[in-house]
RNA sequence: GGGCGUGUGCCCGAGUGGUUAAUGGGGACGGGCUGUAAACCCGUUGGCUCUGCCUACCUAGGUUCGAAUCCUAGCGCGCCCA
């Protein structure tokens, strides 16, 4: 099969599983990715992510192009090499660093200059081309497409303005992308705005038309961008649904920075194949744990005694070797293993929910995967 | 035995006559985290019959309109001299 060839195994309702290929292996959905900004999923070693069974793995374009800087990731050979994971790697554009951080930048209809402020101050300028190069040099298996994502609330002109801007650069993505081994995900964008999430998504599929006609590839999938910025669940599923069925169904559909077990259930059955989120490691980080009983928090007083596995029902490495009262122990000393071990879990979590919920499609038996996780205390922290 | 110093809330530690249960850490307890500026951030932490009252800065007296802050004695601790 040619990369990013997508293959519909099976279909649950408008839930999918899929198959595509990648230069580093066949990635199956629906999926959870681990977010390893830095090129390193924090708290997480590169063997763990294997017996996890992590597919791809998330770095940042804008993290990376700052420090340590494109050459030395070029140097090392791609950040796969570099960061010695041999797996699927998807780079996300930056777009949402500049926009999200106060970067004093400056738009125009061209690109934005943007002052690195976490860093050290430098100003820079980025095109959709500009970024293109950058992703293409670090060569993850898949690129974002440099995409402008707006906040919640915000007026809708406003949103408009914003999602116009990204579908342009999308176009300009397309063009400016040329490297046979990595695929380009274009982003929807539009809001909690049904009518702009249609458009956003035609335009994408019309930016792809004229780049093919003009000899370039089209979109390896698309990311659905712009959720998840401060709405509330209930504002985004009124949209998400059509707003990810407006995507081309022989696609991969991506919801970007969504990680949440609940919403990654019911956006599944909305059509959405995978997901990215800090949610597992960052919450893991600071003493938070998924379980099939909802969230944790291991700092809690009524773990100190509690010498049983972490989830009752969990069978990770974690759950199966390691106490509540020692992550607890370990969690209140501050002591960085805890973080590693909640973090490790967390992301086992995710990943496993999403392999039960692809076996769930295959078996054309998603709406009883849902309904069972939606009566389950795992629901609960929703 | 003598001299000097010191004693603050669970712990350390600021305050050294005049809003205020009393700065700041730590600890404890709780909450948050969603395309990672996050091994981080935010609350609470004397008691009660809780829009107010009571008890509090080693103990007991005293000075003062007013003291954790000044004085006296005692007790504890530290250092130095015998």
């Amino acid at each position: 099969m040619a990369l990013f060839d997508v293959t519909i195994e099976a279909r649950s309702g408008n839930a999918r599983a899929l198959t595509f290929e990648t230069a580093h292996g066949t990635v199956r959905t629906p999926m959870f990715m681990p977010v390893g900004t830095h090129a390193t999923v924090k708290g997480i070693t590169v063997d763990v992510l294997h017996e996890l069974k992590s597919q791809v793995v998330l770095a940042n374009t804008y993290h990376l192009y700052m420090r340590p800087g494109v050459e030395i990731i070029e140097e090392a050979g791609g950040v796969q090499k570099f960061m010695n994971y041999d797996g699927p790697m998807l780079t996300d554009s930056g777009g949402f660093q500049l926009f999200s951080l106060n970067h004093m930048m400056k738009t125009d209809n061209d690109g934005v200059n943007f002052k690195a402020l976490d860093y050290d101050g430098s100003k820079h300028r980025w095109t959709p081309e500009i970024n293109m190069d950058i992703q293409q040099r670090i060569g993850a298996d898949i690129a974002m497409q440099l995409d402008q994502c707006i906040g919640y609330p915000a007026e809708k002109r406003d949103v408009a303005a914003s999602t116009k801007l990204s579908w342009e650069w999308a176009e300009r993505c397309l063009m400016a992308h040329t490297r046979p081994d990595q695929g380009l995900f274009g982003i929807e964008q539009g809001g909690m705005h049904m009518d702009l999430r249609l458009e956003s998504a035609k335009r994408l599929l019309e930016a792809e038309e004229r780049a093919k006609a003009a000899g370039m590839r089209g979109f390896a999938g698309f990311g659905i961008g712009g959720y998840s910025v401060g709405e509330d669940h209930k504002v985004m599923f009124e949209t998400l649904g059509e707003a990810t069925r407006a995507l081309p169904e022989d696609r991969p559909r991506y919801l970007m920075g969504v990680g949440n077990p609940t919403t990654l259930v019911r956006a599944v059955r909305e059509g959405v194949d995978m997901f990215d989120c800090v949610l597992p490691t960052r919450t893991g980080r600071m003493g938070t744990a998924f379980s099939s009983q909802g969230r944790m928090n291991l700092r809690n007083a009524k773990y100190a005694h509690d010498f049983t596995a972490l989830d009752h029902e969990c069978d990770c490495p974690v759950c199966r070797n390691y106490s509540r009262a020692y992550l607890r122990h370990l969690v209140k000393q501050n002591e960085m293993l805890g973080g590693m071990l909640l973090s490790e879990h967390n992301l086992y979590f995710l990943i496993h929910l999403m392999e039960k919920a692809r076996e769930a499609v295959l078996a054309d038996a998603y709406e009883e995967f849902y309904e069972a996780w939606m009566a389950s205390a795992g629901a609960n922290d929703y």
